[in-house]
DNA sequence: ATTGAAAGGGAAGTGAT
DNA sequence: ATCACTTCCCTTTCAAT
């Protein structure tokens, strides 16, 4: 693994929430120069701990305005893998996690709206290999997009 | 709701896969000029379909191993809004959706490992309120942080 | 890791179509 | 609303210490 000290966390929490600080800015806030952090953001790119820089977008603002999870039972003989290919076509799934327990797959889709996610559900139930599909709808998100905190070695110590 | 052109799509595409493009090269591949761009981007942040630039990191790299979603059951005289507040304390706790269905509440939650995980259950688990929660584990994520594709209102069509 | 210098890009304004 | 151009300034980048 990696090994990254308290300053490089400190700089991918800050990019995690504003990418387009400056090297300047960022250095100040963890107390380096702007050509350390520079270097240091640099170094976490060619690592591949920053895979990319993106914007978030407001879903409702391109008319998405329904999110639903979508679990999914594959026939005994395929896996998921097998199927990935046959969903990726759907650019209104915007996750594929393969899961434990009484589903194999689990999806999140952005639709319009319920139409377009009996249209999206439909066609899905057409890939090969796909036993069974259960949907939820969301009704509202709270909490989506929080930067990602790096896990201590010794969060169950609190378990007793 | 906001009305985006095909162009404004165009954008907000290339910025969501990347988002330190110039102008310039922005300019080039939608077929508008750097200043054009430049205007269309800043009423795409004032208008707030740009909600944040930020960065995607590798969750592993982070050490956090583990993705699971957390199904929560509400007692009957809680709503969610209320125990939203007692989960924002937990970091590992990514988004939170409100849904329909058997449960109330379903939390992405990242960790380090099972440990960590059954530690976090076990605190949200004392938040007033938590009737049952019920776990998933991903296995393996095949597709996460998909660029979101404007609905098209006529998607539906395709039902026959 | 810091300093300093050079090159590039962003922001804002102008006038014109 | 877009384009072409210009200006200034900040930022990125890379050299050297």
């Amino acid at each position: 693994m990696i090994q990254l000290d308290a300053r490089d966390k400190a700089i991918l929490l800050e990019l995690q929430q504003e990418s387009r600080l400056s090297y300047a800015e960022m250095g100040s806030r963890v107390g380096l120069s702007p050509a350390a952090v520079h270097d240091r953001v640099k170094k976490l790119e060619r690592k591949g701990v920053i895979r990319a820089y993106k914007i978030q977008v407001d879903p409702e603002a391109l008319g998405l305005k329904l999110t639903a999870f979508v679990a999914i039972r594959l026939d005994n003989n395929f896996t998921g893998r097998e199927i990935q290919p046959g969903l990726e076509q759907f650019h209104q799934i915007e996750e594929v996690h393969s899961i434990a327990g009484e589903n194999d797959l689990l999806l999140k889709v952005r639709t319009s709206d319920t139409k377009a996610l009996e249209a999206l559900i439909y066609r899905i139930k057409a890939v090969p290999g796909i036993a069974r599909i259960t949907s939820t709808i969301v009704l509202s998100t709270a909490l989506e997009g929080r930067p990602l905190v790096p896990g201590e070695s010794d969060e169950s110590i609190e378990l007793r």
